[in-house]
DNA sequence: ACAAGATAGTCTGTGAAGCAGAACATCTAG
DNA sequence: CTAGATGTTCTGCTTCACAGACTATCTTGT
C-alpha cells in the first residue's frame, strides 16, 4: 500500500504463487511422462525406482522409498511389478539379512537407458517456453533444492551451462 | 556406448531426473504449505481457490477449476467448504445464468492476505538452499512454464531480480 | 421460433491408491 | 541374552477423485 515506486505486479494473484506454478508444472510433467512410460510397471514411479536402483548408492527398498518419498508398503508392490517384468531383482543384502538390495537386470538397464532418452526429449518439449540456457538453470536449481544442497561456488545460471554436454548411456 | 570424449556426468542418476526433483520439491512445498494452511478449508487448494478468485480475471467455477487443474466436481465441495467458512460467495453470473461467479468476502480477502504473507515466509525457508537471486529466478522460470509464456525480452536471471520488491496487500 | 447440441454446476456411485497397524525376521545395545 | 530398533510384507480401512447421469441454461442452425 505504501507509495513505493513499484510496478504493482503479484499482489495475491494465483500465477504469482509458487505452489500453483509448482503444481502445474509437476502435473504437466507427470502427464508427458505417463505417455512415455505407459508400458512400464508403476509408471513414472517405476522409472524413478529404476533410476534410483541404478545409481547404486541407495539400493535397499527403504532407502529408495525415502529418496522417492513413497511409503515403504508401496515399495513392496511397486517392486513386485518391476520384478515380475524382469527389470529388477531383489537380492539379499550380505551386510544385513533383513534388507533387500534392488539391482537392475540387464533388461532393466537397457529399458532404463531407452526410457531415459525418450524422457529427455519429452521434457525438452515441456520446457520449450524457456530458452535452452534457462532450461538448464531450472534443472539445476530444482536439483539443488531437491537434494537440499546449497550453492557450491558459482551461481546456478553459470553452473547449469557447464553441465549441458552429457551423453547419457 | 560409442567412445565419445565426454564427461560421464549424470548417466541415469535419480537426482538428475527432472521429474524426481519436481516431485520432491512439490512435496516439500505442499508439506510446509499444509502447516500454514492447516485451518483453511481445503488446505493448500483452498488457498489457491481464494487466490484465483481474488485476481478477478478468472472467476467462474469452471475457469478456476481449469486453472488449478482440479476436476469440476471437486470444485463443488471445495467451494461448499469455503462458502461455509464465510470466505467466498457464489453469485449468479449476470452474463450467463448457468455459471456462478466466485467472489471473496471481506473476511476472505483478509484471510487470503494474511495467509499470503505467512506462506511467503515459509516458502523462503523452503528455498533457503538457494541464493536470494536464484530464488527469484526459480519463481520466475516456474511461473513462465506454468503459464506457458515464452520469454518476453530479457533472460529470466535478470528479469527475476526486477520483480523482487513488491509489498503484497 | 424451435429443435439439437454444447456447456455450467451438482449429485451419486465406484474404484483405486495409500496409510495405519500388526506380524515376522533380523540387527544392535546393554 | 534380553530389549528395543529396523527392514519387509500383509491386511484392513479410509479417503479421494473420477466417471456418469441429471438439470438448467446458452448457442447454433433451420
Amino acid at each position: 500500500m505504501a507509495g513505493r515506486l513499484v510496478v504493482v505486479t503479484t499482489p495475491q494473484r494465483v500465477d504469482a504463487d509458487l505452489g500453483w506454478a509448482l503444481g502445474r508444472v509437476t502435473r504437466a510433467h507427470l502427464h508427458t511422462a505417463q505417455e512415455v512410460l505407459s508400458g512400464l510397471p508403476g509408471g513414472p514411479r517405476g522409472y524413478q525406482v529404476l533410476a534410483a536402483a541404478n545409481d547404486g548408492e541407495v539400493s535397499t527398498q527403504l532407502a529408495i522409498a525415502r529418496m522417492l518419498g513413497v511409503d515403504r508398503t508401496v515399495m513392496t508392490y511397486l517392486l513386485d511389478e518391476l520384478e515380475g517384468a524382469g527389470l529388477v531383482e531383489r537380492r539379499p543384502d550380505p551386510a544385513d539379512r533383513r534388507a533387500r538390495r534392488i539391482v537392475l537386470t540387464a533388461a532393466g538397464r537397457e529399458r532404463l537407458c531407452d526410457l531415459d532418452r525418450r524422457l529427455r526429449e519429452a521434457e525438452e518439449q515441456l520446457l520449450a517456453p524457456l530458452l535452452p540456457a534457462e532450461r538448464d538453470t531450472l534443472r539445476e536449481l530444482l536439483r539443488r533444492l531437491a537434494t537440499g544442497a546449497a550453492q557450491d561456488g558459482a551461481s546456478a545460471c553459470q553452473v547449469a551451462e557447464e553441465i549441458a554436454a552429457t551423453d547419457g548411456c
